[in-house]
RNA sequence: GGGCCUAUAGCUCAGAUGGUUAGAGCGCGCGCCUGAUAAGCGCGAGGUCGUUGGUUCGAUUCCACCUAGGCCCA
């Protein structure tokens, strides 16, 4: 009963806020109350006369609930968001998301099921739009759970009508500038759907091919330049290929530049073969006579052959694809029928011919196929090489072929007409290297990545046979072919769009766009076609800087920071820096910033095959957003992030540790008085203030940096090492025994509140739920929310770096005369640290130090009595320090009894007789 | 196969322009406290710094290769 009576006499701490986050159920009324209260709104008002920071959204895709890498991405981009909004820069966040292209369509066309190739283009159009925006709307709902704040009631849809307009224009841009240009490229072909297929639309079968062995032969010319030692034999280089059909299109063979190539005689002919296949080609076509030559791929680039069947030459070019897995170690090339062949065909200059049609048959460029279907024609053609004496061999082979995944047929690779952004034109290349380097790359490799990928890129083909997209939107002469290019036809066809959305284009005519009787500038013809191709999506995210940087009214251009995963230097990284460069000639970011990617806790790749997701759904159900947060600052997003059980479970703690240290300030503080105890400071207070400034000085450049894990590991350490573990554990005798406004407990309490207010504004950005709700927890007048705060700055007149020095002495001798009392107390002769006293041999210059301290030992070994005496020789039964030299501890009883109310001992413990069991200090507190 | 990147205790991160026993926090183990209590404090045990070579008097730190992993291409 009197032990409870002298605990009512303390000032325990009282506080409202619990222990227990209880994130998942709680964080939803946190959303509430920014949504009601309009905080965000409320930061820009703030800030709109402040210094720009615009980080411009990259727009997801519209397809999908979110995975835990958009989590990543947003929370990265919400901490920058809320640090330089706090630091008072005008700092909108404008989220935006990807509605066009190919995913969406193909899953609309699933739910038609049979009815696709019926339902007509704007219809299909009008249900892709709406399969974007209910994804638009469920992403939306799950970026706001995680505490991004942003402008998510007006965000920009790549398929709004402004923003489609803002497609078209900039498309007209790069027509009215000539980058714009109509080329042929090889894509995946369905004969029998008549239609270009993408990479997702191909399916992989077992189909069964001819597989043939071609002689091409060396004419004697050839033969003195490149194979001076078979001079005067018949020669001939021999390739291998399961697709005789495209050998009427073939333009070049191609060898390896780093492998060697042996002349073997073969009767009385010799044939030409990388030297690593001869072996494997005595089996295959019994070739196994005397090697009378060997050369260098390399040296054989330019060399002439002549084609099996048609009067023309094949070059001789260098290829790194080819390989010695198969074949002869030499490739047939027909640039308009493979990819490989495609870009050869570009770096050689040679023509992007398919002379096959739309159906699979060739055309009368073939004369003697002409009319066959390609498949059927490998008959024909092999039949061909035999009567020219040009077949070596032919067998049929089974291997995994594309097929069409709607009829199931094999489908061909066929050049087709495509739009094409040059990248050589107006050296739009050389200028975007050059902007490049003009940016800042976080982490700095991102600038050698983006580079070296620039540097190789071919020309940007933007077309795709399509309907859910933005159309190219230019016509053309029936007659002659020209494209319309006048500038009032293209504003009218982009004001038109503007206004109405690019579905414009499909329900009006070629004529609709053009002024009434409009003749074609170059042959006067009358007649006019829409081009009815869609443009790559990554158009449409490339241009986001015009289409809304520019253009929207809260945003401002250029962009200080893009930011998004290591895959967007191909991705819109690039395509950001073409679109802009194209048409303003700078780029649109001043900082780009790439994050890795998501990997399970051993470093291996989510995927639903090894069912090693996490989704961010299940963290926030499970442990809360805040966990999430917490997660994305901890880890250093430059390389790939992890994620494990064992990685929340830590941060949990880590989140716990963080929690109740601002729950113990916030409970010490409940009968602040809100005064200014700065004069007051005891040293020990002056060290806590120093840190404190320390803390900010480093978590605020950490920021600055994108350091945010740096971030994390400060805010975690400054709790438990520099509070916890030491000011809060020696603080407690004072705040809870001292009279509740003496001026010694007021001033720990003034320091508390400082640490509380800073710590909870540091933390913000990153802990946003609990920042806020420590925030609503400070007594005081303050600012509606811990965002409309300003982030803190340190003030030099609480930063003393010689005293951190001072007591960085202190705290090595602590930690020792904790080792001590640790022995002691495993031998059960003390239990708590306050059973004891202790005695300190110290060296010279650790005594001088401790000298003027004698007062405060006990306070900062949180002992009952603590005395020092020089060092000299060794100390029966005493601890000797490891850390410092000479210095040895003596640990023995408390003397007195153990006050009853501050649990001190102390030998005046006794003395009072209306209250035996309170030392003096107590004593006088009661009184 | 190519471009870029990563590899330090069970986890998250520091660090060394190459030089004495490689650090922190968490977790773990042991203990104290019961006046931050589904809390707080103390002590302790954990690492051949991914492998193998090379440069060097000396490398985990520099170089090469390899292995594993990631992104983007082929």
């Amino acid at each position: 009963m009197k032990q409870k009576d002298y605990k009512d006499t303390l000032n325990l701490p009282q506080t409202g806020f619990p222990m227990k986050a209880n994130l998942a159920q709680r964080e939803p009324d946190m959303l509430k109350s920014w949504e009601d209260n309009r905080i965000y709104e409320k930061i820009q008002d703030k800030n709109k006369a402040g210094k720009h920071y615009i980080l411009h959204d990259g727009p997801p895709y519209a397809n999908g609930h979110i995975h835990i890498g958009h989590a990543l991405n947003k929370i990265l981009k919400d901490i920058i968001i809320k640090f330089k909004s706090m630091q008072g820069f005008y700092s909108p966040y404008v989220p935006g998301w990807d509605c066009h292209g190919l995913p969406i369509e193909l899953q609309v066309d699933k739910n038609l099921g049979e009815k696709k190739d019926k339902v007509d283009i704007l219809e299909k159009r009008k249900l892709c739009k709406e399969y974007a925006a209910e994804f638009v709307d469920i992403q939306r709902e799950e970026f706001k759970r995680l505490g991004v704040f942003g402008d998510w009631a007006e965000p920009y849809l790549t398929m709004s009508f402004t923003y489609e307009g803002a497609i078209v224009r900039e498309f007209a841009e790069f027509v009215r500038r000539g980058y714009a240009y109509k080329g042929k490229k090889p894509v995946h072909w369905c004969h029998s759907c008549v239609t270009a297929l993408a990479e997702a639309e191909v399916e992989y079968a077992d189909k069964e091919s001819p597989s043939v062995f071609v002689k091409f032969e060396v004419d004697d010319e050839n033969i003195n330049k490149y194979f001076p030692a078979l001079k005067g034999k018949k020669v001939f280089v021999i390739i291998w290929t399961t697709t005789p059909w495209t050998l009427p299109a073939n333009l070049a063979i191609a060898f390896n530049p780093d492998l060697t190539y042996a002349g073997v005689e073969h009767g009385d002919e010799v044939y030409i073969a990388a030297e690593g296949r001869l072996d494997a080609l005595k089996e295959r076509i019994g070739l196994i006579g005397k090697i009378l030559a060997k050369v260098s791929g390399k040296g054989l680039e330019g060399m002439l052959v002549l084609h099996p069947f048609i009067q023309r030459t094949s070059r001789a070019v260098l290829g790194e694809f080819v390989s010695l897995e198969d074949g002869t170690g030499v490739v047939h090339i027909a640039p308009g029928h493979g990819e490989d062949d495609y870009k050869t065909g570009l770096k050689y200059g040679l023509d992007i011919y398919a002379p096959v049609d739309d159906k699979g048959k060739f055309t009368n460029a073939v004369p003697e196929l002409e009319g066959q279907f390609v498949f059927k024609a490998n008959a024909a053609i092999i039949e061909i090489l035999k009567t020219k004496n040009a077949l070596i061999k032919e067998e049929k082979v089974v291997h995994s072929y594309p097929h069409c995944w709607r009829c199931k047929k094999p489908v061909i690779f066929r050049a087709t007409e495509q739009w094409f952004i040059s990248v050589e034109h107006n050296s739009l290349r050389k200028k975007c290297l050059e902007e490049i380097d003009k940016v800042e790359w976080v982490p700095k490799w991102g600038r050698d990545r983006i580079y070296n990928m620039v540097s190789g890129r071919p020309d940007w083909c933007i077309s795709r046979q399509r309907a859910w997209g933005v159309p190219i939107t230019l016509i053309r002469c029936k007659d002659c072919g020209e494209f319309v290019k006048h500038d009032s036809v293209l504003d009218t066809t982009i004001k038109s769009v503007e206004e109405n959305g690019a579905d414009i284009w499909f329900s009006k005519k070629a004529e609709d766009f053009l002024p009434e009787g409009y003749k074609c500038k170059k042959c006067k013809a009358a007649s006019f076609s829409k081009e009815m191709d869609i443009l790559d999506v990554w158009f449409d995210s490339g241009v986001s800087h015009a289409a809304v940087m520019e253009k929207d009214h809260r945003l401002s251009w250029p962009a200080d920071m893009y930011l998004e995963g290591s895959d967007q230097h191909r991705g819109w990284f690039q395509s950001s820096l073409l679109a802009s460069v194209g048409t303003k000639g700078t780029s649109p970011y001043r900082t780009v910033l790439t994050h890795g990617f998501v990997v399970d806790g051993s470093g291996k790749k989510m995927s639903k095959s090894l069912g090693n997701v996490v989704a961010p759904q299940e963290v926030i159900k499970t442990s809360g957003a805040e966990i999430l947060r917490l997660w994305v600052s901890a880890e250093d997003y430059r390389d790939d992030i992890r994620i494990s059980k064992e990685i929340i479970d830590r941060l949990t703690e880590a989140y716990r540790k963080i929690r109740n240290t601002a729950r113990f300030l916030l409970g010490n503080l409940h009968d602040f008085d809100g005064k200014d105890y700065s004069k007051d400071l005891l040293e020990i207070d002056r060290w806590a203030m120093s840190r404190l400034q320390q803390l900010i000085k480093k978590i605020s450049s950490a920021y600055e940096n994108y350091a945010f894990h740096e971030v994390y590991h400060l805010l975690h350490n400054f709790c438990i090492v520099d509070m916890s573990s030491f000011y809060l554990d020696i603080l407690k005798d004072r705040l809870y025994t001292f009279k509740p406004d003496s001026k010694e407990r007021r001033t720990a309490q003034w320091v508390l509140n400082n640490i509380l207010v800073t710590m909870t504004k540091l933390m913000s950005p990153v802990i946003s739920f609990t920042a806020e709700e420590i925030w609503k927890n400070i007594a005081g007048n303050r600012e509606e929310s811990v965002f409309l705060s300003a982030f803190p700055a340190a003030d030099d007149k609480f930063l003393d770096t010689a005293l951190e020095e001072k007591w960085e002495k202190f705290i090595t001798i602590r930690n020792d005369v904790n080792k001590a009392l640790e022995i002691k107390r495993q031998n059960k002769f003390i239990g708590n640290a306050l059973e004891a006293k202790i005695m300190l041999y110290l060296p010279e210059n650790e005594f001088k130090l401790l000298s003027g301290y004698k007062e405060f030992l006990p306070t900062l070994f949180i002992v009952s009595g603590a005395d020092i005496k020089p060092a000299s020789g060794k100390v029966d039964g005493a601890y000797e320090s490891e850390d410092i030299k000479g210095m040895s501890v003596i640990v023995e009883k408390a003397e007195g009894e153990k006050c009853e109310r501050c649990w001190n001992w102390s030998t005046s413990v006794g003395t009072f007789g209306d209250a035996p069991e309170l030392c003096r200090r107590c004593y006088n507190v009661i009184k």
